[in-house]
DNA sequence: CGCGACGTTGATTTGCCTCAACGATTGTGG
DNA sequence: CCACAATCGTTGAGGCAAATCAACGTCGCG
């Protein structure tokens, strides 16, 4: 299957699988067609799904007392989203996932990864050095909420994530940095009369 | 030896190990006292070595462009501390590690763990739920400090850490909550008054 | 004892939010 | 293909949460 070819590339970038084991793999994947703004996490749900991003964008987002949406990270081609916190502990989530292209995923039931995990060890691995990744953006985040102020932050994601910041409306991006579309449109416009 | 039991009751609390692979893993790690405000891992040189907390508490921390603290993470008895960041990727790590009172810690030196991944592959899992577990503290974390405002992530820390309220030098806990220890101390004033 | 870390208080400033209003752009159904 | 709604970006006036700066009291400890 075609739309499989990437996350087999995925794999292959961090360790060999034989042509069986990426069978099996493989198999255990599930192709889908997803429309710009549909949800593949609701708050409230227990996350049961691993999701591989072949092509376009996801957020997740928490929604807070006031009801306003917090971005907490973005997903594009290549890389993983589910709430792992949910997925692992097996509690509801407080999370949303929502596509903001039209994209194309990959996703993986849970009962369906444990098997792999039994049955192909080594794919642990991949999926550990996957979290340690975000862990580490996680870490970056808070270091850098806590030392700068907002225009330094949106320059900051401008130069670490520029694939992301070109296709993104910046009412997403100001809800990743954690201020208000208004403020940043105001950074905006100090921006470009100083440079 | 006495100080590696808390270890082993540790490792057990997830998944059983045999006396002679137990004998293996608690050989690997290394007994050391920790005199207060001792540093265990400092900004610019590679984390080495992971740190299983025996007694004691620590703080891991980063310092900003303009010389201020700022603290990422505590970690108390049965607790382990380590810049993942540095430890996985080789670089340089951009955080400093710090004992807040006189401690007792277990180290093991990165050779020696991945040594322990190879010979006993089922350790790998006690260390993905541990990352895991800071992963999903990171993610609250984010989601809190852009949620709710200073006093009210002051009263969600007392709630979820009473343990380390309690021993913690108010200075410490402002830098968690990203605030200064002046504000911190205005936040307690309004509290006290209300309660 | 005297020094350094800690906690507190007040006056002032600032980064960012709130609310309200208004173009521009996109998209969607008739 | 147009009309209209919805989303997005911008601008301004005013307000609030938190920082800054400075001063001072307390306590533990070498």
């Amino acid at each position: 299957m075609n739309s499989k070819r990437p996350l087999a590339n995925f794999l292959e970038s961090f360790i060999h699988f034989s042509e069986e084991e990426m069978n099996l793999i493989t198999e255990s994947f599930e192709v889908e067609k997803i429309s710009k703004r549909q949800k593949l996490l609701e708050s409230g749900k227990v996350c049961k799904e691993y999701f591989f991003v072949v092509r376009g964008c996801f957020r997740m987002y928490g929604i807070d007392d006031r009801g306003f949406e917090h971005n907490i990270q973005f997903a594009a081609q290549n890389d993983w989203i589910a709430d792992i916190s949910s997925f692992y502990t097996g509690k509801p989530s407080l999370l949303n996932i929502e596509s903001l292209e039209t994209s194309e995923i990959l996703k993986i039931h849970q009962k369906d990864l444990y098997r792999l995990f039994e049955k192909i060890p080594k794919i642990n691995r991949v999926f550990k050095v996957t979290i340690e990744h975000k862990y580490i953006e996680l870490q970056n985040r808070v270091m850098q909420t806590f030392s700068s102020t907002a225009d330094q932050r949106y320059l900051d994601f401008l130069e670490q994530y520029p694939s992301l910041s070109n296709r993104l409306p910046n009412t997403q991006i100001a809800s990743y940095l954690g201020i208000t579309p208004e403020f940043l449109s105001k950074i905006r416009k100090n921006l470009t009369n100083k440079g």
